[in-house]
DNA sequence: TACAAATATGGAAACGTTTCCACTGGGAGG
DNA sequence: CCTCCCAGTGGAAACGTTTCCATATTTGTA
């Protein structure tokens, strides 16, 4: 990569000190028309633009906030990162991210490169505010942040949605149409206090309408044989008529494996999802809460 | 934010010199044992990390590369982005992402200032590579890239699909079916090279095998009132029994339509995508041409 | 006319690193 | 005993900025 000018480029061209062209430049103290000119004319004739490194260093600000999701690859955070660039982007601010595949090695890891690069901010989704000692770091090092989707312990700026009172409203209708047994599907739930909360919030409401206890499906990466998995948690839990998926990606694979094994939906399983992603609409009547965050988190990120 | 300690506050700790502790701490050049305990010591004490800053602007390096593309809410480029991140990130970098909303102004903007930030390189999806001024830029700096679903102009390199040669794929199917007269759906169908290379072979594959030249329907941003749209391209254009959609949101949003239509997908309304995305699978059948670019990018990026 | 104030300008320090170089000792080889 | 070499160490320059301060020039005012 051939070495750009720096600053003292222009000022040797323009005949001035690195001082003069700074201020020009950033519009900041005083300068004669004159030099202006020559400055400008340099500029334009060396292809001139700032190392934001330099400046960084200098002034301790990098104009890049971190941001740390589990994965891109699910619409939900998919949107709220794009909701997250936009507004940064419209501010000045670029985003720097991070995907942890779930993984909290790699969390914890992340945000402290990312402390290490000297960003302005972090908006993150962690597995668990409460015990990652990522988010203790953070507050050691004073660093700004919002957490995502996720509940805030104490002194906590979050956007998130209150699953368990969410979850809990899903037990409500199920209870409406006369559901009585239920089962609740859930992919890495130890790894995820999202799932958690929803679970207790859907176990707690199920309780409260006098219904039995939703039967736990959990299942760990592959949803290859979600199939074989569904059919046998049907057989091991009879008379369930309603599924509540903790997420939609997870309720349309339901649905999909339902619809291999025979049955209708809703007519004899109900499935319910949860974040209300765009393709939903585009299937078979899929029910769903609407996570509303990207615009959200933007504010609260600026 | 509280200011971290810096070297200096460690090498002062340890009682030496600076020069002492960064060769101690990067295992550069010789230290004696008790030298390294002692500045051990002081990190653990000072829970010092370096400034990541300091060390690009030294070393000429962020360990960070820049990638840009149209929008994350597309599953394919999300996909995309993690494939890149993914390997990125085991190989030490991590990833500036912006997504410019098919806007090239904002993408040319973001370019500049992925350089201004010295990313150590780039991997774009951009508008179009014959025009843009960003490439040329990039060129002229001399920093490294890799394009990301753009058929490549001379001396580039890119991971992509031969969008105009499994077009003209699809007219085969199309023929092979007994369709004759077709239409083609694009977004943004000026903007984006992709959907115009995939027209292109389209309408060459219906030349070879003797079939009408396609329709084409082309819509802007809101994709709310398509069935309108639909509904009345069907009924200017009588006769058309299949429609290729230039990606498979497209043909989802197309496939729904056509239902609300009472339509009868695919016996009265042939939709085929592009893509392959995930979701594809867990509708009605859709046709998809499977892209498998994640890994791919990454090796190419690394 | 003289002096204060305002305007232009450049030198140099600072930001946190790495790295070149010079300086100490001490052990090995003659 | 003298020399040479090498391990161990620290001072200082360099990277590209911004900013404080001092200086030189102009303008305004009494």
């Amino acid at each position: 990569m051939r070495q750009p000018a720096t600053i003292k480029d222009v000022a040797l061209k323009a005949g001035c000190g690195v001082a003069t062209a700074s201020r020009v430049l950033n519009n900041t103290g005083p300068a004669s028309a004159d030099m202006r000119d020559r400055v400008m004319a340099a500029v334009k004739e060396l292809d001139f633009q700032f190392s934001e490194v330099g400046r960084s260093l200098q002034s301790n600000t990098t104009r890049t906030i971190g941001c740390v999701v589990p994965s891109i690859a699910n619409p939900v955070y998919a949107d709220a990162v794009q909701g997250v660039q936009d507004v940064l982007l419209r501010a000045g601010y670029q985003t720097l991210l991070i995907c942890t595949n779930y993984d909290t090695e790699i969390e914890t890891q992340a945000i402290r490169t990312l402390i290490a690069k000297h960003v302005d901010g972090l908006v993150l989704t962690i597995s668990d505010p409460k015990t990652s000692e990522a988010l203790a770091f953070i507050e050691s090092r004073q660093v700004p942040h919002c957490l995502l989707f996720n509940m805030p312990p104490a002194n906590h700026k979050s956007w998130s949605v209150h699953d368990q009172a969410a979850a809990g409203r899903v037990a409500d209708a199920f209870c409406e149409n006369n559901h009585k047994r239920t089962g609740f599907l859930a992919l890495k739930f130890l790894s995820s206090d999202r799932a958690r909360q929803r679970y207790n919030g859907f176990v707690e409401g199920c309780a409260r309408n006098g219904m039995h206890q939703p039967a736990l499906l959990e299942i760990d990466e592959s949803n290859e044989d979600l199939t074989d998995l569904l059919g046998a948690f049907l057989q091991d839990n009879p008379g369930i008529t309603g599924i509540f998926a903790s997420n939609d990606f997870l309720a349309l694979a339901a649905m999909r494996s339902a619809r291999e094994l025979s049955l209708d939906v809703p007519g004899d399983l109900s499935i319910v999802g949860f974040d209300g992603i765009g393709f939903g609409s585009m299937v078979m009547p899929s029910l769903a809460t609407i996570v509303t965050d990207p615009r959200m988190l933007g504010s609260g990120a600026g």
